[in-house]
DNA sequence: TTTAAACAATAGTAATACTACTATTTAAAT
DNA sequence: ATTTAAATAGTAGTATTACTATTGTTTAAA
């Protein structure tokens, strides 16, 4: 079977959707390609344009800047672990089960294809631990927050939130629980990574840290509900 | 009483100490408000000799460029914050007492003044919560690691994992713990305050909404330890 | 009184972010 | 089939940013 999947981003993140045109998918391609290389700061749309043979203003002309361009990327990240969620989550009764499938889709690698853009979800990985705060941790966030762009983001917490009341109707803070469970998986991978000291890896450098942290984590703080 | 506080940071994080001059001082106390102004993005050393009447150039001969500076004052507020932990947690035995002061300084204000340099500390906070992350959340961490720059975060991480430790010495993660409440109650703020749909802050809008979502996720994950 | 070191300013360059304008292609209208 | 206009990409710039080589001035030690 080989189908394509493609969601629709709010228009608000580009000047001209780059899914419209040959070029405009290379320049999505190559972006996530130069991104994870370089680091979002040192990547321009110089070095872009160059690597897609084509100029400058040309990119202009679908992204404002090199920050929407990177918001583009992340909604359609967003977007996807959203869908990745909703579809692993088919036919599970379990809420246990379905909060062990989230952290494991937050702590592994995104699957190699599956009817998608043939992205390379290794380099993917990495942006959105390394670079995705960025977005958001700007003195434009309220500004940009009203054209509805972290919609994606909001949609994948609460139905992370839905799961987790689901689990245990008597939590108080299912939104900001979630939100911490995605932003921790980031950061402590990242430690784990480059800052070890900042976590309990140890030598050994388990494969699997965040995702052990994460759960118990998660399941101390929802309580053990097997136990009721 | 007055008395004077100062810190001895890493020599790695500048090229000539700001503390030494007159010039020095004014540069950290007029960065600290600019980069609230702009966000760290567009804040730059040529707005910054603007505005304590020198040049760039003069600038480059005590920073090797703006995230060195930012290290600088990020340094400076963590071992300012490490040192804040020592001194409240001074004579106090109950560990549960010591893990709630933790959290209340993480997620209140600076004190203002007591003995240090009068930095603007509404301003700082908000610097520590939008622009910390971007220190090591770029391409270089690795290199920027082995001059040792990180180490006041990560004694406070080590710090507040003793305490962890001293509470409950089962749990197994008491260095992920203490880094995850640093970073939540960064993020946590900031998304109470510009992204509150990742929150369950509610139209309320509480003042301590952090330090209760923190104080609940801390105790649970730990176990109530007055129970045993 | 000399001298050298410490410090700051001048005057640049290269790279980055962004834009006005021009040329070319495509496709719809006549 | 030809005209026309809309869409698209490219040329050629500017202003700002990041950074440096060099010169000039002050300070304090010899």
């Amino acid at each position: 079977m080989n189908f394509h999947l493609s969601f629709h981003l709010n228009e608000k993140v580009y000047l001209r959707d780059p899914e419209s045109s040959e070029l405009g998918k290379r320049l999505i391609k190559s972006a996530i390609d130069l991104i994870y290389e370089l680091g979002f700061e040192h990547f321009t749309f110089k070095k872009l344009a160059l690597e897609v043979n084509t100029t400058e203003a040309t990119i202009y002309r679908y992204f404002e800047n090199k920050h929407r361009l990177l918001l583009y990327i992340l909604n359609w990240y967003w977007s996807y672990m959203e869908f990745l969620v909703m579809f692993r989550l088919q036919n599970m009764t379990d809420p246990k089960e379905k909060l062990k499938t989230i952290i494991e889709l937050l702590t592994q690698e995104l699957p190699e294809s599956s009817g998608m853009m043939d992205y390379n979800k290794r380099y993917l990985n990495q942006i959105i631990i390394s670079e995705s705060s960025k977005v958001y941790l700007v003195k434009e966030v309220k500004e940009i927050n009203k054209s509805e762009v972290f919609k994606p983001y909001k949609d994948l917490c609460a139905k992370i939130a839905e799961v987790v009341t689901e689990y245990n109707p008597d939590y108080q803070y299912p939104r900001s629980l979630s939100s911490t469970l995605i932003e921790t998986s980031h950061f402590q991978q990242f430690f784990s990574n480059y800052l070890p000291k900042l976590t309990d890896v140890g030598a050994l450098g388990q494969k699997d840290y965040t995702a052990l942290f994460l759960s118990n984590l998660l399941f101390t703080v929802l309580g053990d509900q097997s136990l009721k």
